[in-house]
DNA sequence: ATTAAAATTTAGGCAAATCTAAAAATTTGT
DNA sequence: ACAAATTTTTAGATTTGCCTAAATTTTAAT
């Protein structure tokens, strides 16, 4: 059956650039660029091209010269398999080796190849089937199936909303090791109190303490607003 | 530091080879044969002689035209790195994801490449630090300092005695799953108490109950004897 | 001590995945 | 619309890791 021959007969590479471009798909309905493709894999575009012309012999892309490149149905399904697997290690890692959740990225990106479809299966049991990764990312269960979650950027709400934190945007070591810094944390309920035309800053109350954030990390936290009564 | 150039830097097929050369290397203390790591890693005796340039290169083994292979400290070194993560998520994979011990070998074969020392030390501790895989196999410690348990084989003892089941020679799914079939697992409690002349099979009592195993089977199974009192 | 057999190495090639440099197609600015 | 800028692709080279076939060295046999 063919979705086996691809998801056992993929190199670490093919299943990188599948999963690159899936990230970059999700963004805009858009074609994925060449060069975007390079830019985020930190290589060249002409390896790109080499690259995709494989994919899609393999029909895991839709490739016209030139116009850019998209995910089949299959690849689809093979990029949710690498991620499903990709945030079920994060959430292992931070829940059963206490690993912090600036720590996981990179080992994650190791253990996302792994191959067996036990392992991951009984791994998602272990982890009591978890929904989300560390991040606030939602995990796809076994068929590839994930709904997001309904959330805003604390960016976009008004003054006076208030709601959990249940995501970041930007996931990287930097970004989360401020808001460790900062007391700020997935679970913690905020509220916008007042937003500060000249830079957009805000004032926010957070598990009841009052603080000040700048508009570029409200553009990077994720609420739920809360249900009104 | 060169060890850490070694240990981060390593490609899995050499990180695979000086595995190989470890274990070849532990039976007789002679230089190991081009030919006996081909025959291990399903390849041809050119492709070894390849590798082990590059390895020599590297400061992994030692090495002299016509005249075999051996490792260096380094290499030793390195090896043991990689089968203390082998083992440990062989552990793993049996302690918290109920894998049974024939299943185990295949995916421990991929993830033992993963790099992290600090994935694989959490893992230790998660485990509470382990000392024997699930065939009995000793785990190396973080500084690759590992004991050989006293053991002997079943088929090398004498009549009327008894000890535990504290491991396997041959790990291979056929045998291990011969003994499940059979009842056989380690810690189990085995006493000899006939030896055939003929074919060298062996009448044992193992937890009580009477069997019969032959000559081979007692081969491949170690046990510690009883402390008399 | 030669010769035959076995083990090992060399030489030359191939596929994956990358690169640089140059060519071709597309998009943009006026 | 057409030249310039940008994007993308092609061509050709490199490295890793493997292969086959041929040559070389070592070992074993008579």
């Amino acid at each position: 059956m063919y979705f086996c021959v691809n998801k056992y007969l993929m190199t670490r590479s093919e299943e990188n650039y599948i999963k690159t471009i899936f990230h970059l798909g999700r963004k805009g309905t858009q074609e994925v660029a060449t060069n975007a493709i390079a830019e985020l894999m930190e290589t060249k575009p002409s390896s790109v091209t080499d690259m995709i012309k494989r994919l899609s012999e393999k029909d895991l892309v839709n490739y016209k010269r030139y116009q850019g490149v998209s995910l089949t149905a299959l690849g689809n399904k093979t990029a949710l398999g690498i991620i499903r697997k990709h945030r079920l290690w994060e959430v292992f890692l931070v829940e059963k080796l206490d690993f912090s959740w600036d720590e996981v990225h990179e080992v994650a990106e190791q253990l996302e190849h792994i191959k067996s479809d036990k392992l991951i299966d009984s791994l998602d049991r272990l982890l009591a089937f978890p929904k989300f990764d560390p991040h606030g990312d939602p995990i796809p269960d076994k068929n590839g199936g994930f709904k997001e979650r309904d959330r805003e950027l604390l960016s976009e709400v008004p003054i006076n909303t208030g709601g959990v934190c249940v995501g970041v945007k930007d996931s990287s070591a930097t970004f989360l090791k401020f808001l460790d810094k900062n007391g700020i944390a997935l679970g913690n309920q905020i509220k916008v109190m007042e937003i500060e035309e000249f830079d957009g800053s805000l004032n926010i109350e957070i598990d009841g303490r009052k603080m000040q954030i700048s508009h570029v990390i409200a553009s990077n936290l994720y609420i739920k607003a809360n249900d009104e009564i």
